[in-house]
DNA sequence: GATGAATGAGTGTTCATTCAT
DNA sequence: GATGAATGAACACTCATTCAT
């Protein structure tokens, strides 16, 4: 009983230096995001942040499982409490965008500086999750064409594949500073866009 | 006469440092490439480099408008090379993304420690480089519609804009350390996206 | 009591630092007084260092405060150990000469490379010490008076700002970039002084 | 002929030189005083500068010799011009404040960084100083007695060296690592400087 | 005579990491 | 468990000086 309290107290504070870290890295990026930041942020010393992690490369990889965790936890959430294929894919479209924005380009940084074992750590990570997306987009292409909403020319396989990869890319090319306004925009052109891969933009003849 | 000759090897050691620079920043990062990491590799001292150079920073923005140019020159000349609507369109797709994959991430991480000077010269690039492609893909569009080949439901500028943004995205979570593997998979999907966008998803009737 | 012994330890390393600081800048000036040097004659990294105090520039007014502390602590001490106005007022100029023959030249130098927020802290340090030895010269002057010793041709305020400012060897808080001003105050004060010189200050009798 | 005309064009240049040296140097010490910053002045190329001087502080020991030249120039012309003891007196106490308050500190600054053969020389430029200022007090209180407005109850020769040496603020021509001697002589010195100020150096009558 | 180009040696400062307590 | 204190290694940047032309 006692262990498992003291077990769960350690965990909470290791999820509460997980949760700094997210939050610092996000912010400065994997280089500039100091371990000195994270401990202020989770109101520990320095030293203590060392007896939880190994490393920053270890405590990175944990931040950013976590950023996923919360990424799916949310798209899933979502796209359940929708109705109709057209729904759903919208949805599944557009919460990822603000996940991707704001971590994935840290992802990328922090890859220059990190030893082998945490990128194949990394990679394995990756993998998860682009099996999980893969499975909720499959799930939705499946009810589509059960609605015979979608059309079947393509490949269930490929075609999951290719949304979620292209899922996976954002319009980096923007102030970090103002990330509000470019939400907004991509936001909006997302209607355009999805409207793009729902019909198409050649004429038929 | 030697005058010229003189602007000419200074330019040319200019544009070596600016190589390697753009090379260094492209494998290790903003943060992460240092500069005596590029001196060695441009093979001069370190305060060689600050003749030519003011500093990081400066060194960094030459860096990003020199792998500017190579995008621009390289997506221009090929697109020239080939004919009709469709081939055109999917080479104004295809080639950016490893230019996209090499630079934007990093492009992104800069910023977070960039003082504003630079980052106000960024924006300008930037908006540079955007507004060659909208009208790269403009135009394009236009001998689309000539040829009868692109429906015309869709405006033109939102389309270009739209189609340009997501040009600009990238299938970022990938070892940077793999990257020939990386970008065979992404041309491969791109056929498969290409497709996607040009005739939709939806059943017509 | 434990708290108390650790901070003891922890100020008595500061002072450590704040010792070494003071001789080498005593030494070698203010821009030739390596932190390196500063953290071998302290027998510290040089990391350490800065864990002590933000910047060369803190610690620098920390050497200054130092120095201004052993100054008064010395002089004041010498003063109330003699007897009578003419002992006490050779004690009173001879004691200076070596603290301003040992500190004023560096921190003229320093001057020229400080940032605003330091160059006030400075001003006010000095104030401090400019109002503290007013002090001691008016208490003297006002003993001669009662001793019947000093002539009453002088103000004392008078007095003992010039002979205060002159003992201070020039007027040095001020910009650099404003010497007119200084200049015209010293040039004034002169004439007192130059009184002083040629008539004396002492009754005669 | 044409010898001494390009001798006499390589003496201006050198002159130049040496006064944007003394300006800058004046202007930022001694060692924030660049090198660069003074060819800029010039308005010649770095290199050029090392074609008529062999180093920093060779350059420096000239703007020193320039310094020492405008000053007794000045001074020289100044008490010249006026008559009577007092008047004199007057001049030649206040003038030399401006030189001191703005060199003085420089050359002690410099002191520090200077190798052996430089500061043998520079003993030998403030002995010369000492000896001409010394010969224009001396002079000076001959007059006085003359004059009868000076008191005999100093002897001549300490006085002009002890209003020499105060003039010159501290006596600066020393080792700094023989500070002791220095010391005990100033304050042997000091006695006669406060018998002076106490009873001031004019005759009552 | 003049200098553009080049650099070695050094500076202040940062930061992930360790260790004694 | 927790941390204050300590540091080595690295970094961007500066500057007096040199050398080929």
């Amino acid at each position: 009983m006692e262990e498992i309290s003291t077990n769960d107290t350690l965990e909470r504070k290791k999820a509460m230096i997980i949760k700094a870290a997210m939050e610092v890295f996000a912010q400065n990026g994997y280089a500039k995001g100091s371990i000195g930041d994270i401990a202020a942020k989770a109101e520990i010393g320095k030293a203590t942040l060392y007896y939880y992690f190994d490393s920053k490369e270890a405590l990175f990889m944990e931040a950013v499982k976590l950023a996923y965790q919360l990424f799916f936890e949310n798209i899933e959430k979502q796209v359940a409490s929708l109705v109709g294929f057209e729904a759903r894919f919208r949805a599944l479209v557009r919460i990822p965008i603000r996940y991707i924005y704001e971590h994935v380009p840290i992802l990328f940084e922090a890859r220059n500086s990190f030893p082998e074992a945490y990128l194949a750590e990394l990679e394995t990570l990756q993998e998860y999750g682009r099996q999980r997306m893969r499975n909720n987009i499959h799930r939705l292409f499946q009810e589509g064409l059960a609605e015979k909403k979608v059309d079947d020319r393509f490949s269930f396989e490929a075609l999951s594949n290719v949304v979620h990869d292209w899922m996976m890319m954002a319009e980096l090319n923007c102030d970090l500073h103002e990330r509000q306004m470019i939400m907004q925009k991509l936001e909006k052109e997302q209607d355009l866009l999805i409207d793009l891969v729902l019909y198409g933009i050649l004429k038929r003849g």
